[in-house]
DNA sequence: TCTGGGGTCCTAGGACCC
DNA sequence: TCTGGGGTCCTAGGACCC
């Protein structure tokens, strides 16, 4: 796989097709709208390339932060170039539905409807505390409202979970095929791991049954693990002592998290070594 | 859209400790 | 013996994203 690159540039891969790229660096202008226009030919150059190699399209869009950049590069997809000035930004969200906000889905949406909110604009306008409403993501809702994001890019390419899961053909709860799934699953996380170089602390296993009501059970381990047949004898574990299994699985899934460093080994005391 | 897969983050409750 | 408050950790579920 050939890796986006763009000198100058920090990257953050956000998804297999979508990235946000900082050129704070290669663009200064004597303001903040000037810096951003200096971006516009490195961003059709950008679209070129991927057409040219690729031939696909892309959609990009260019702001002074994550969150407008985003809105930008959705703006006119599927092959749109969105420059959006920091001096036109709060007039330029003003008409938009609030859904067009990252982190705004169904639900909050619904909440925010029934609280009399449908666009940015309205967002803007609406001077109560918005924590009644949407708990702790209310101070970065107005943020988002007026354009405004402290999100850095990040480059770091740290995960906090591995998981794998399998739907079945038809719902089952035939034990040999439950255990060949999660053996295969087990094998799958094993190699994801080995790869990463990391040992996890924490397993869960995931069922849904055919009413699509979705359980998961997780356990915390003192020794981190890595080997696919402690893996998969937790999750055995797991589904057997929560009894997950009293009717037909339609899917079932696996995970790690709490990783450590798989080269750290856990060190004993010697104090604790000479009590046994 | 009767619903796939792999993630992150938040919330709330319970256990436990001081 | 019962009770209070606060902090931390673990767990489970849900919203959301791509």
């Amino acid at each position: 796989m050939r890796v986006l690159t763009c000198s100058g540039a920090l990257i953050e891969q956000v998804s297999i097709d979508e990235a946000y790229l900082d050129l704070s660096g290669r663009c200064q202008g004597d303001d903040a709208d000037a810096s951003l226009k200096q971006a516009v030919p490195i961003a059709s150059q950008l679209k070129s390339q991927i057409f040219s190699e690729r031939n696909l399209t892309a959609s990009i869009g260019i702001a002074a932060n994550k969150f407008l950049a985003k809105l930008g590069s959705d703006f006119k997809k599927p092959d749109g170039l969105t420059l959006v000035c920091e001096s036109e930004k709060v007039q330029f969200l003003r008409p938009l539905p609030a859904r067009a906000i990252h982190g705004v889905g169904k639900v909050t949406e619904q909440i925010l409807t029934r609280a009399g909110i449908e666009t940015i604009g309205q967002l803007q306008d609406y001077s109560d505390d918005l924590r009644p409403l949407v708990g702790s993501f209310g101070p970065i809702l107005r943020q988002f409202a007026f354009g405004e994001d402290e999100r850095p890019v990040d480059t770091s390419d740290l995960v906090k979970s591995i998981s794998s899961e399998s739907t079945f053909q038809r719902d089952t709860d035939e034990r040999k095929q439950l255990r060949l799934c999660l053996w295969e699953q087990a094998r799958e996380l094993a190699d994801k791991l080995s790869q990463k170089r990391l040992k996890a602390q924490t397993i869960h296993v995931k069922v849904r049954y055919s009413d699509f009501t979705t359980l998961t059970r997780q356990l915390t381990v003192e020794e981190p693990l890595a080997e696919r047949n402690e893996i998969y004898r937790l999750a055995c574990h797991l589904l057997r002592r929560e009894r997950l299994v009293s009717r037909p699985l339609r899917l079932l899934g696996l995970g790690v998290s709490g990783f450590t460093d798989g080269a750290c080994q856990q060190m004993i005391l010697p104090l604790e070594q000479s009590r046994w």
